[in-house]
RNA sequence: GACCCUAUCGUCCAGCCGGCCUAGGACACCAGCCUUUCACGCUGGUGACGCGGGUUCGAAUCCCGCUGGGGUCGCCA
């Protein structure tokens, strides 16, 4: 009798997880990832659980992981354990599991399988740099692997900063078995000496992930294709550990048109974006579907049920599929259309047409009308998703600029308030005012190149205000667009 | 650069356990029909197996090489 490989891990109960990480806005990635995890879950009857890793003290942003929630159940997407809804084996947010990780690196020391590392900071960039300059191997040249366990305890009861890091094997071969493409062997003269546990006590993504998987008692690991040159990592970490491993399953990444890894700098990633520009998130969810996966037949609009219903791995491609922004526009039309004017008026209404909106967009107009008939062609552009620049094309200029400069100059201004946090109209204006003083042009050049390419208009409600209204994501794709239109002079629409 | 993944229309997919493929569907594009307008809808069209070697009676389908694309090389995930 042949042995199936999978029987093993078919006898386990499937349990899967999302792990987002919670430093920015909800990533569509993280929703396409969810998604199938999701769907394979609920086909075999299995558990879906969210866990948070947020162990980057760093990185972590307070508002973003309840973006997440939020943003995964908009698309219909919702988690049986996770931080927000409990379950058997919480905390499931790393940041609280501390100990828990300690205790394993611990538990690794004392077997050999990793070691304390007292490495600065700046020696290691000096072997990087001779790495650098040599061209020799890379990665940690493993100075403190060979320190005697009794002076790594003792500077370390001494107080002396370390990390732990893992003692890869030397010698010999790591095969990831990957259920969608099948053995993937590597070299271990390619892994480095992996840091487990940072400096500050808290663990890096490979340890983390690797204990919570276990203790989650994770079946399948699904994940980004991104991930797959670092699985051999943990395969080694579930080997030193001697637990037994999840199947592996890497699904191919999202795309810009170009074909990179998706990205803000190239296309809308904010699920918040694609909510705030009149998406329908079922449409969303379907459009995410169709990326790398086929329903069987010709169908290409199913409800999430009937993608369950008829689930399989087999039917996952793994070329990099590009996320084409005029596919999903339609299949939106097709669900559109097949909504009842209730249900139509009922999204609609919940949309931007929310009263909290109106709230905030009704103090930029008040003193601008004389009568209520004059409300809806005023504020036409903070209920639009892109706009149409061909009647203000003239005046999407800077003088004595060229546009192409024009159109970098703008992207200037999109590299600054991302790299803030939150959003205001104060910080817009401040960086706005920075932004024009190291460009050298004049603010009424700069800021009018900025309401024309955020309302589409020439005459708006105060600038920063309407762009703390209109939200990060609308004002960052049209000023994005509006930069392409005035670098190719007005041939793109 | 090293390692790894990947490769069918511009884009998303089907086909890939070899013949039924003069390669199918969808988006986009073009043309026509419908229509007082616009849109929807309908009909048709343009358009791809990256290249080179094998294996085979026969290859988009199997094997090898090349090339292209992508990812990863952090005390970020």
């Amino acid at each position: 009798m042949l042995q199936d490989p999978t029987m093993t891990t078919a006898a386990r109960p499937v349990r899967v997880r999302i792990a987002p990480s919670p430093t920015g806005d909800p990533h569509v990635g993280t929703a396409y990832i969810a998604l199938f995890n999701y769907v394979f879950a609920k086909h075999v009857g299995g558990t879906f659980i969210l866990r948070i890793e947020d162990t980057d003290q760093t990185r972590a942003r307070a508002d973003s992981e309840q973006m997440i929630y939020d943003a995964l159940r908009w698309v219909g997407l919702s988690w049986d354990e996770g931080p927000d809804v409990g379950g058997p084996f919480g905390p499931y947010r790393q940041s609280e599991r501390g100990p828990i990780y300690a205790e394993h690196a611990r538990i690794l020391i004392d077997n050999g399988r990793a070691y304390r590392c007292f490495c600065t900071a700046e020696r290691l960039a000096a072997v990087r740099a001779r790495q650098q300059l040599e061209k020799t191997g890379h990665g940690y040249d493993r100075h403190c692997r060979s320190l005697p366990r009794e002076e790594s305890d003792a500077r370390a009861a001494a107080g002396e900063a370390f990390v732990v890091r893992l003692a890869a094997p030397l010698t010999g071969n790591v095969v990831v078995q990957d259920k969608l493409r099948g053995d993937v062997t590597i070299d271990v003269g390619q892994i480095d000496d992996q840091v487990l546990l940072k400096s500050d006590g808290m663990p890096t993504y490979h340890l983390a992930n690797v204990v919570d998987d276990h203790l989650m008692e994770i079946s399948h690991v699904i994940r980004a294709e991104e991930w797959i040159s670092s699985t051999p990592k943990h395969v080694l970490l579930y080997q030193a550990f001697g637990w037994q491993e999840p199947q592996w399953l890497h699904m191919p990444l999202l795309r810009n048109a170009d074909k990179s890894k998706i990205s803000k700098r190239k296309n809308p990633v904010s699920i918040n974006y694609y909510r705030d520009a009149g998406i329908l998130p079922h449409a969303l969810l379907n459009f995410l579907a169709l990326m790398g996966w086929s329903f069987g037949d010709d169908r290409e609009k199913f409800t999430l049920a009937e993608m369950i219903e008829v689930f399989s791995w087999e039917r996952i491609s793994l070329g990099g599929p590009v996320f084409n922004l005029e596919k999903l526009t339609w299949l939106n039309e097709k669900y559109i259309h097949d909504l009842d004017y209730g249900q139509l008026a009922d999204a609609f209404l919940g949309w931007r047409m929310r009263r909290e909106h109106w709230m905030q967009i009704l103090p930029l107009v008040r003193e601008r009308i004389k009568k209520l008939d004059e409300i809806i062609p005023m504020t036409e552009y903070f209920f639009s998703g892109d706009l149409d620049y061909s009647a203000v094309l003239g005046d999407l200029v800077v003088p004595e600029v060229a546009p192409a400069d024009v159109g970098k100059g703008l992207l200037a201004y999109v590299e600054r308030f991302e790299a803030r946090e939150g959003w205001s109209a104060a910080m817009l204006e401040e960086e706005a005012r920075a932004w024009c003083e190291a460009l050298g042009w004049k603010p009424k050049h700069g800021f009018m190149l900025l309401r024309v390419g955020s309302t589409g208009r020439k005459a708006s409600p105060p600038l920063f205000e309407t762009m703390a209204v209109l939200g990060k994501e609308i004002t960052r794709r049209r000023l994005r667009r509006v930069a392409e239109v005035i670098a190719s002079g007005g041939k793109v629409k």
